[in-house]
DNA sequence: ACGTATGTTATCCT
DNA sequence: TAGGATAACATACG
């Protein structure tokens, strides 16, 4: 569920349902962070999304879902585990289980710099740049995964983006050529929609080349490691994938 | 059947 | 005190 697309994917399936500015009708759920009453009778003006959180805009408030590892949702349906959120309109029904609930107040715009949001029209590659250059000692396995920076992109993105332009998760920012810097951050946001066409599709795992693999696609080792600071599992083709190192 | 994992954060420890 | 390690969440997948 997580990564940045899979959020992009909720938001059209609400999309189809046309609900327009529905009102709420029922809350339910065991969230504790929010208070449900807030809610009830309100009318949502939008859905959105940043990075992998999802956003039910309301006047003067914002409820934020994080799915975090395991969180799932389903949309007119429901199942045994106990519902986080769920949300009862006119029609139709969204619940939302194991996930993080928070209420944002006020202007959505006010939370939120859109530019940062990789799956956004408004994602910004020369912003990427700059934030980039702030933190030069830092390995770039973990600077991709920082929410701040690449607003969506989470372990499988990151995994496929270094392998695709065939750098080392252990190569520091400060070492890395500008102009791969950049290609880093163009195949980001690049991939993260082949992500979304191909998760649309079912199709997402076969088109991994490194993520979850043994060989890459010119068949050398894959090897699995914990790495950098964030310690999260990074698949590294050693040939295939240069170490950027001081001068 | 079991081990692992698309994520983040609070808390405990050094 | 800054940092690192650990646990927690609950489910699907191979």
């Amino acid at each position: 569920m997580p990564e940045g697309p899979s959020i992009i994917i909720l938001k059209d399936l609400i999309a189809d349902l046309h609900l327009g500015k529905p009102k709420v009708l029922e809350v339910a759920g065991n969230v504790t962070t929010i208070d449900k009453e807030r809610l009830l009778h309100q009318k949502i003006n939008s859905f959105k999304s940043w990075g992998k959180h999802f956003l039910i805009c309301f006047d003067d408030f914002t409820i934020r879902i994080h799915f975090m590892l395991f969180g799932t949702y389903l949309i007119n349906e429901t199942k045994k585990t106990p519902v986080k959120l769920g949300l009862t309109f006119k029609q139709d029904q969204i619940n939302f289980y194991t996930c993080k609930v928070d209420l944002l107040e006020g202007d959505i715009n006010d939370h939120y710099d859109w530019r940062s949001d990789i799956m956004s029209e408004h994602w910004d590659n020369k912003l990427a740049v700059k934030k980039l250059k702030e933190i030069p000692s830092s390995y770039i396995c973990d600077a991709l995964l920082d929410q701040d920076i690449f607003g969506g992109v989470g372990n499988i993105i990151k995994n496929e983006v270094l392998y695709r332009t065939k750098v080392h998760p252990l190569s520091k920012i400060e070492d890395i050529p500008i102009a791969k810097l950049k290609a880093i951050i163009k195949e980001a946001q690049h991939y993260s929609f082949d992500f979304l066409k191909w998760k649309k599709e079912n199709t997402l795992s076969k088109h991994w080349e490194v993520y979850q693999q043994k060989k890459c696609t010119k068949d050398h080792q894959v090897t699995k490691k914990e790495l950098g600071k964030t310690k999260r599992q990074c698949y590294v083709c050693t040939i295939c994938q240069k170490k950027y190192t001081p001068k």
